[in-house]
DNA sequence: TATGAATGAGAATTCATTCAT
DNA sequence: GATGAATGAATTCTCATTCAT
């Protein structure tokens, strides 16, 4: 529903009566609206990172791990168009919301990222002129933009996973020592 | 005021106060509190725009040119931590406003970008075997989400200048054509 | 509970805590949350007015009853801070509840007193130019009044007995027949 | 309509019917439901207090004095029956309003009355043997008792004032050194 | 008897917008 | 053009009460 119709003009009531339970029921799971944007967001973002974790322990080369971070965060959207809305999106609604509950949790996402940038800098695979932060940034920013034109345009089906070879293509020759 | 207390949690009377005018003023030059915000975004795209083609005229190699996308769009931001906040964080209030009118807008922006990498294509600069259009989205998601951890972050200043060499780095090598 | 926070303030599910029992208890034995109320203030007036009847039996001369009334009213309260604000304070919660709940009981305390100074009257003791019901309405609110400033202010231990007897002192030289 | 209603079943949008005004209003003017009742409350008080200091200037002895009290109190609610009962009954909705702003101002006329007390304890009309403050609770009591049962019930015209002769008297003769 | 999760009616308050001055 | 007092629709959240277990 946020991501249909936006998250201020989504009534608590629409949620509640989409979800099949009293307007009331909601407050007894949520602290507030506020918090069921948030749980959505963490939940998600917890997940990513819990998958994330699992997979790289099986990808050993730099080059693999770096495919697999791309992989999995378009996956994580792929098909799921509005909960990609809502987390590029909708969940930039404020600042407030951003800084006090999302960043924390996005960090330790970035912070995953920059590891694998560091492994392969220090294992000579990655080139050792770049910051392994800002590359995450970028990573998560590269990403985040594709999924953010994609769910604002027309979202067609397997166009993530598409666009996730392509852009592992360049940035991962874009990392590569020489 | 929108950057600091977001956009919903802004409330108009606090504009007018800010600019020393008085509430009813507001609508003798914008339409809505949604229009407050569109202008800024529409004032800023459109200046971006401008310079970004005057800029690009001035540079003949895809390289250059490159660069220069990657410098104007952080650059439009360095030393402005609030419209970097305004611009990748409460603009993205709802589906409706981004889709409405920042969309458009916003494609030409893409647009612009994507010309400046299938020209590279053309000119053997850049590979060949990459959509300009996902890598237009790749650079301004990357550079979206560089200014956004920056905006929400320390926002140190000449950060993103900083920033933006790297990336610039590790974008060009990426794109160019082995 | 309501003492301390306020009718309208205290939460039904918060007395059910604070009694140990589950919210839907309450209502095995309440028919509402005003019933709540309503049923300790009954208890209590109930009480005095039993306790005072039986106490007024042993007491032979009209001022030796009326300071058996004034003693016994500040007396239920004297040590029960939270039982004065109730029954001063809280009970007064609105109209409805007063007129259709309290009033009767309360009229019968009233009574009570009326005819303490009308004995006195017709035995020659208290002066006959006041109307009795006046009278115990002057000494009901006095003892009120002073119990709600006492339940307002510091409670003090004892403070209640002290004034019973200043009062006393002085409402029965008021009252004595010249 | 406090009266009428009681404050908690009366609806903001209810008084801003009856004044006039749609239901914003009362908040340009009002900071809050609470603070409706309780202005209303010092707006009266602030009234008596005024009015009393006024008033007791022009009276001269001790006796005088104490007239004077009693009158005014009641006066100012004769013929007023709704804001008799709003301010003996629903203002003492909840200890919160009571004690957070009613108590101060209530505490200064309190300390008016004590003080006529102790000026005619100090000229010898008074008899010396009791507190001040607490006669000022007494006889505050008593005419709030009063003023109470009279707005409860039949809330005759001119019912206060035949009240306050005999209340004057009792507790004149009361209060007298012998 | 006791429970406590679910209910949903209800109300205070906010704030974008208007328009008489 | 500018003002800012007044508007009133709109919405979150609370909490007394119920009832299946």
């Amino acid at each position: 529903m946020f991501a249909r119709k936006g998250f201020y003009a989504t009534k608590v009531s629409e949620v509640a009566k989409a979800a099949g339970v009293a307007d009331g029921t909601i407050y007894l799971y949520f602290k507030s609206k506020d918090d069921l944007l948030v749980s959505l967001f963490e939940d998600r973002i917890m997940l990513l990172l819990a998958t994330l974790e699992r997979a790289l322990a099986l990808r050993p080369t730099p080059q693999e791990r770096l495919r697999c971070v791309i992989e999995m965060q378009l996956g994580l959207l792929e098909g799921e168009r509005d909960l990609a809305e809502v987390i590029t999106v909708n969940l930039r609604q404020s600042t407030r919301l951003m800084k006090q509950y999302a960043a924390p949790k996005f960090m330790l996402y970035l912070d995953t990222i920059a590891r694998v940038i560091a492994e392969g800098q220090k294992s000579g695979a990655f080139r050792p002129d770049v910051s392994p932060h800002l590359v995450a940034r970028t990573i998560f920013g590269a990403l985040d933009g594709i999924a953010m034109t994609w769910a604002l345009g027309k979202a067609e089906a397997g166009g993530l996973s598409r666009a996730a070879t392509q852009v592992a293509d360049v940035l991962l020759s874009g990392l590569l020592a020489k």
